[in-house]
DNA sequence: TCAAAAGTGTTCAAGCTACACCCATGC
DNA sequence: GCATGGGTGTAGCTTGAACACTTTTGA
């Protein structure tokens, strides 16, 4: 963290990582810090990252520090900003392009379990989530309000969930991610009316009546980013 | 543009600025690029920018580069991509954080004027432009694709007109930016039904009856950034 | 047969679009 | 007065929220 005088601006990539993850309450939309093992703010949680590599993209650093950090690998990846106030590092300049991911919940535990993850990663409830390290507070919000946001008029949802799944399971991923009810005949036929979800054979057998299984289309856009695609 | 050996990664801030400008077949979205000086790319069109100073903030530093290189001043501002893959520049690893700017069509003649433009700045529209240096279509592209689109669910078309303007003037510049008409009937109950903007007592008075001027009340958000303000 | 979730139909209100029409001013 | 842009009224369509209702399964 100490600069080279003829090296005065470094570039951090760090990336928040949304999962929902089942609590006594139901699921909570929870997303994954690590704690410091250094100064500044040695101790505190803050967002996986880390120094961006000369020979490397953006998108790509932002894969590799998430997994370098936490094990972990998303299921969607976007940028979300560049933070570079001068006063946001003490006696440091650091520029941190911060992407914003989803992964699918079905992964979670699995890759937890293989990566057999990093005693100093925890994850927490991000309507609930402690002091931490630099301006990263400000920067999940902005995050959790990007993913709201994006929930409510693209099918990004889905991204949390494996490639099949039922209404209901899809209906469940936006209720948890928007924090309300939704009707179940609305939001069938909203999304019925989609084109890009297609309904399956199979369907979800369980405590009761089968709910036919449906996929979204992989060809058409998940969540147009412009004249944009990779970083 | 060598880079030495332990400075491997630089960080440049760019900036496409739109205004207004009148042509024979009416108004067009229009963007001042600068020609290089140096290579790469050198006598290639490029969008304006310069390297981040360690001591300023992303968007002073955005602010400033404009200043330096157009003589322009941005009547809004906000931070549109970080650009960072790895062959975007030859011999040499900068990422570029670009921001998109407006200019208030009353102010472009008059900056111009005042900086006595540099020779090596061209506006161009934004639906004809040449080969531009790096990267640079692209995005130019982007901003232009996020011009539109937040100018269709924002009100930031605004700060492309003066304080005060006629419910006329206004939807000239949507159309403008659109690409396409509107109703002017639809247009203004649309309009004034948002509250924030506020009729004044003054009219403008022209060739037939006068129109009604009207401000935006400047407390109210002008477009909402989630929970981010400045950069 | 009953509970519960899957899935369908219907109504109502709000919002948007299209367009007919009146108003005020300069010439 | 009359052409022109400013400004109002309104009917029809689309969208989406609310909710009653039918269907299919497990127990």
């Amino acid at each position: 963290m100490t600069p080279a005088a003829d090296d005065p601006i470094r570039v951090a990539v760090s990336t928040a990582i949304f999962s929902l993850r089942a609590r006594e309450s139901g699921d909570v939309l929870m997303i994954p810090l690590v704690r410091r093992i250094r100064d500044p703010h040695l101790g505190q949680w803050a967002l996986p990252g880390g120094w961006l590599d000369a020979a490397e993209g953006l998108e790509a650093s932002a894969g590799r520090t998430l997994a370098e950090t936490t094990g972990l690998a998303p299921s969607w990846l976007e940028q979300l900003y560049a933070f570079g106030a001068v006063d946001r590092t003490p006696s440091s300049r650091v520029v941190s392009i911060v992407y914003w991911a989803l992964l699918r919940t079905d992964l979670v535990e699995q890759q937890l379990r293989a990566a057999e993850t990093p005693r100093n990663v925890q994850w927490f409830d991000v309507d609930d989530l402690p002091e931490l390290a630099f301006d990263h507070n400000r920067i999940v919000d902005y995050a959790v309000w990007r993913l709201r946001n994006k929930v409510s008029y693209s099918r990004i949802a889905a991204a949390l969930l494996p490639d099949e799944f039922t209404l209901a399971e899809l209906r469940a991923v936006y209720e948890t991610v928007l924090g309300r009810r939704l009707d179940p005949s609305n939001f069938r036929r909203l999304l019925e009316g989609s084109e890009a979800l297609v309904p399956t054979d199979g369907v979800r057998t369980g405590s009761h009546r089968p709910a036919r299984l449906y996929r979204y289309d992989r060809d058409a856009d998940v969540a147009t980013h412009g004249p944009l695609a990779g970083g």
